[in-house]
DNA sequence: AAGCGGAACAACCGCATCCAC
DNA sequence: GGTGGATGCGGTTGTTCCGCT
């Protein structure tokens, strides 16, 4: 590729911070003249600077548009919304916010959004809940967190559910019941200490997803295993499920193997896996472009776009009434 | 008050793409 | 269709600011 070739010595030309004065100049040129060629403009201008530099300087910081200030809650959600569709696509997630540059909205990302979705479980790449590759070797240490967490169940519920149901357990049992379905055979040590324990409530938490109700037909323990309360599963909590499912919007490449009767995904252990859950997903970059989404479908309604795993999580988290939710599945 | 570390943001760099010739 | 210049884009770096110890 062609780099920008300098009109005069490269290593004459100023970097950095620009100074007033140079604001001034570029200004006043551009507000005279338009930018025209920006690689013609800086000697014109009188400035000693690359005409990338002056085009950079002009689009993100001295435009008359630009709108400064804290990004509003409205905003933040149209970054977060177009993000899921379109990736780092900074300039075309601009478009969407007059006044912003894809520079300010990409540093907005990284310092903040990233984290906030980061802090409530969803994978900033994905936006789907977090998993981790390294979930799978550190299962026993997951388990071992998975029953203090049951434990914390062991007092009142209503109490306990207000205190202790964050976005953190909520992962942490998402991530078992992935782990369960999708990956290869579990450490059944690990799985048979924490259910030989008294932490029954998180036994019948995960029992009442069909991941385990299969893998426990696999590997039967000796431990009760009473009928499953169809009432209580309807109550489950489907922490992934949009009001449409992602996957009617945007048909994601999948080479898993299917059932003959149904779409229902078959998990490598030969029972469903449950549908009330999203795939295991990565944190890769390379992973999550294995989803083929077309824009066009969202950009034209940007409503569509929060028809998703972080709706539904957003929704979870945000609403008080989910403390039913709880309370239902827990009794 | 000084030092330190992290957060925030402006600016740079290199590659991709567009477009005129 | 090939070539080269101009521009756009996204990742990364460097600097400044600010809060904490």
């Amino acid at each position: 590729m062609m780099a920008e070739s300098p009109l005069q010595d490269e290593s004459a030309l100023k970097k950095g911070p620009w100074t007033p004065e140079e604001d001034q100049k570029l200004i006043d040129y551009i507000q005279k003249h338009g930018h025209g060629s920006w690689r013609a403009l800086p000697m014109l201008a009188g400035l000693n600077r690359c005409g990338k530099s002056c085009r950079l300087r002009w689009t993100n910081y001295l435009r008359p548009d630009i709108k400064r200030g804290n990004f509003s809650e409205e905003e933040q959600q149209i970054i977060i919304d177009f993000h899921q569709v379109l990736g780092n696509k900074w300039s075309a997630i601009a478009q969407h916010l007059p006044g912003r540059t894809d520079n300010e909205i990409k540093n907005f990302w990284n310092t903040h959004l990233k984290k906030k979705l980061l802090q409530m479980g969803i994978d900033p790449v994905t936006h789907r809940p977090r998993t981790d590759l390294n979930i799978i070797t550190n299962l026993p240490q997951l388990l071992a967190a998975a029953a203090n967490f049951s434990n914390l169940m062991n007092i009142p519920w209503d109490n306990a559910i207000k205190a202790q149901v964050d976005a953190t357990k909520l992962q942490l049992l998402h991530n078992i019941l992935q782990v369960l379905g999708n990956s290869p055979p579990p450490n059944m040590e690990a799985l048979s200490n924490l259910f030989a324990s008294r932490d029954h409530q998180l036994y019948e938490y995960l029992r009442m997803n069909s991941q385990l109700e299969g893998l426990l037909k696999c590997g039967e323990d000796g431990l009760s295993s009473q009928g499953v309360n169809a009432q209580a599963q309807s109550n489950y909590p489907n922490i992934d499920a949009p009001q449409q499912p992602f996957s009617d919007h945007y048909p994601i490449k999948d080479s898993k193997p299917r059932s003959h009767n149904s779409d229902q995904l078959v998990s490598s252990y030969g029972f469903p896996t449950s549908n009330t859950l999203p795939q295991l997903v990565s944190a890769s970059p390379e992973c999550s472009s294995a989803n083929t989404i077309n824009p066009n479908d969202i950009i034209s309604n940007p409503s569509n776009a929060t028809s998703t795993t972080f709706e539904a999580w957003r929704n979870l988290m945000d609403d008080g009434a989910n403390d039913n939710y709880w309370i239902d599945i827990i009794e």
